[in-house]
Parts: C-alpha cells; sequence; structure tokens
DNA sequence: CTCCTGACCTGAGTGC
DNA sequence: TGCACTCAGGTCAGGA
C-alpha cells in the first residue's frame, strides 16, 4: 500500500507527537507481523524518550536514545494517532502510548494483512539492517542525480517499470507512483530500461520528483487502506492520471488508458502518450 | 550476477 | 445469500 508519500505523511504527523515525548506503554498483541517481532519490544521502548523520527524509503525510524524501532506498513497498514484511550479495532497490533508534558496520546499500528513490520536495533546497527543497506538514494534527495539515474540505468536489460520498483535502484517508489512517473516523463512502462536514455532519461527524474511531492502535499492516495493518522483520506487519487484509470480518456490525449501485467503487477499508461 | 515467479495474508469486489 | 474467484500502495526466497 503506502509508497513513500503515504509513508511521508504518517511521518510527518508522528513527528509533533513522537519527537520529545516519552513511551509509557508498549502494548504488542501478537508475537509477529510479517516476521517474528523481537521479544524484548516492549522492554526496550518502555520509559525511553523520542529523539526524533525520520523516513528512510518506505520505513518509519523512531529514534531514541540507544536504539531505532523502524515501522513498514507493508500492503495494508496504517497508523493512528488518537488522544484518548481507542476502542481496539479488528487488526490493532500494536499500540503505544507516549506522553509529552503531560499530554497522552495512543499510536496504533493496524495491518489486516500483516506484509508489515515492526522492528527494533542498536543505534549502531542502523546501516547493516538487512532492510536498509541496500536501498538506493531517497529520489526527493540530492543522491537522486541525473548522473546516477544514467549510470544504473546502463545494461538494465529489464522493463522500466520493474527497474523504478527495485528499491536497489531508487528507494520509495511503488506500483501507483511508478505508473503516473512513466505517464509524466511519457515512457512506456515496457521500455527496456538501457533505452531510457537522452530526452525520456532527462524528463524521467523531474517526472519522479514532481509526482512525489504533489502527492506529499494531498498527503498521499487512498484507494483501500490508506488514512493518514488523523483518519483523512489522501487526496492525490484525484490527481492520479493512469494508476487505476483503465478505459478511461487519457488527460492529455484522450486515448482511452490501457492496462496490462508485468511481473505479477498491473501497469496502467497511454498508449499513445507513453513511448 | 540478473531476472522472474510464487508465497506470504486478509478483505473487498464481481459474477454466477 | 452464498460461493468461487480475482485483485490489492510490498518484499523476499528460490530457481532458471
Amino acid at each position: 500500500m503506502p509508497e513513500l508519500p503515504e509513508v511521508e505523511t504518517v511521518r510527518r504527523a508522528l513527528t509533533p507527537v513522537m519527537t520529545g515525548a516519552t513511551i509509557t506503554k508498549a502494548d504488542i498483541r501478537r508475537p509477529n507481523l510479517r516476521w517474528d517481532l523481537a521479544p524484548d519490544l516492549a522492554a526496550r521502548l518502555e520509559g525511553q524518550n523520542i529523539v526524533d523520527v525520520t523516513r528512510r524509503a518506505k520505513i518509519i525510524q523512531v529514534w531514541l536514545a540507544q536504539d531505532v524501532m523502524l515501522i513498514h506498513l507493508g500492503m495494508s497498514g496504517s497508523i493512528r494517532i488518537s488522544d484518548h484511550a481507542p476502542n481496539g479495532r479488528a487488526h490493532d497490533h500494536i499500540e503505544w502510548q507516549v506522553s509529552q508534558e503531560g499530554v497522552k496520546h495512543w499510536i496504533t499500528f493496524n495491518d489486516p494483512r500483516r506484509f508489515g513490520y515492526v522492528d527494533i536495533l542498536r543505534r549502531a546497527d542502523h546501516d547493516s539492517h538487512p532492510s536498509l543497506a541496500a536501498l538506493g538514494p531517497e529520489p526527493l534527495s540530492d543522491a537522486f542525480s541525473e548522473a546516477y539515474l544514467e549510470d544504473k540505468l546502463q545494461g538494465k536489460t529489464v522493463p522500466i517499470k520493474s527497474f523504478l520498483l527495485d528499491q536497489r535502484q531508487i528507494a520509495g517508489l511503488g506500483n501507483i507512483y511508478v505508473c503516473e512517473a512513466l505517464f509524466r516523463a511519457g515512457i512506456s512502462p515496457r521500455r527496456r530500461a538501457d533505452t531510457v536514455i537522452g530526452k525520456r532519461a532527462r524528463r524521467l527524474l523531474p517526472s519522479i520528483r514532481d509526482v512525489l511531492e504533489a502527492a506529499i502535499a494531498q498527503g498521499g492516495t487512498s484507494l483501500r487502506d490508506h488514512r493518514q493518522p488523523d483518519g483523512k483520506l489522501g487526496y492525490f487519487v484525484q490527481s492520479l492520471d493512469v494508476y487505476g484509470r483503465e478505459g478511461a480518456p487519457c488527460h492529455r490525449c484522450a486515448t482511452p488508458i490501457k492496462a496490462i501485467r508485468q511481473s505479477g503487477r498491473s501497469s496502467f499508461y497511454c498508449p499513445l502518450c507513453q513511448r
């Protein structure tokens, strides 16, 4: 579910509530999500002060004095912030209680499909964590440059769609925003990555940045599960050009949007605008 | 190495 | 209503 813009939306909502607060309680309601949870997760969290809340790719990082907690929302994960003890809903797997200057908040991790995970590790081990070590650059950072992209595209025979989904190349894109970025860049998802050169390559990078920034500004895209932590929808769904629009007219040329399957995932594109 | 498929899970939607 | 089937914002192990 949540790609970079949705996760960033969650991070921005968590920051004022968590940063500087103390975790007064961590209620772990099942032993595993995607993987087994650390058996000492609650013990390592309770009583700790939260120093910072950051994001890397689709992962939220909650920094404590000695440890860092990683939260990945998988396909169907979401986080709610409440100013009173919430009524438990189905699939509320973890609930944190935080307190700051006497003000309490309850933060709930809900994930029906349990493809998400929560992990805790020593800060010193952060960079070598399996889900972080191999990640490519953040698309909104300077590390993601034309030179970088050109270099990585070289020799890649996979479709550009698969290349952009590969978190080792660029971190944080998922199915929606890859489709949308390729539409904005006028590149067919079927095109071999190593043939994205020249004009196409130069359009790709700003297309990725623009679509991510626009989506963050709208609170992400709510299709099924995604909600902002205050329960509001993400409104970027109204700005989608191709994702989920099979048969509907292209916003640029009115040709019906086409849907195909590539390595098990749906791709949506305009067969006329995207070559 | 690179690339592709299937598996992990639940719930919503569709068609009979 | 019920049932069978398909599909879904992600990733990872295993095999070609």
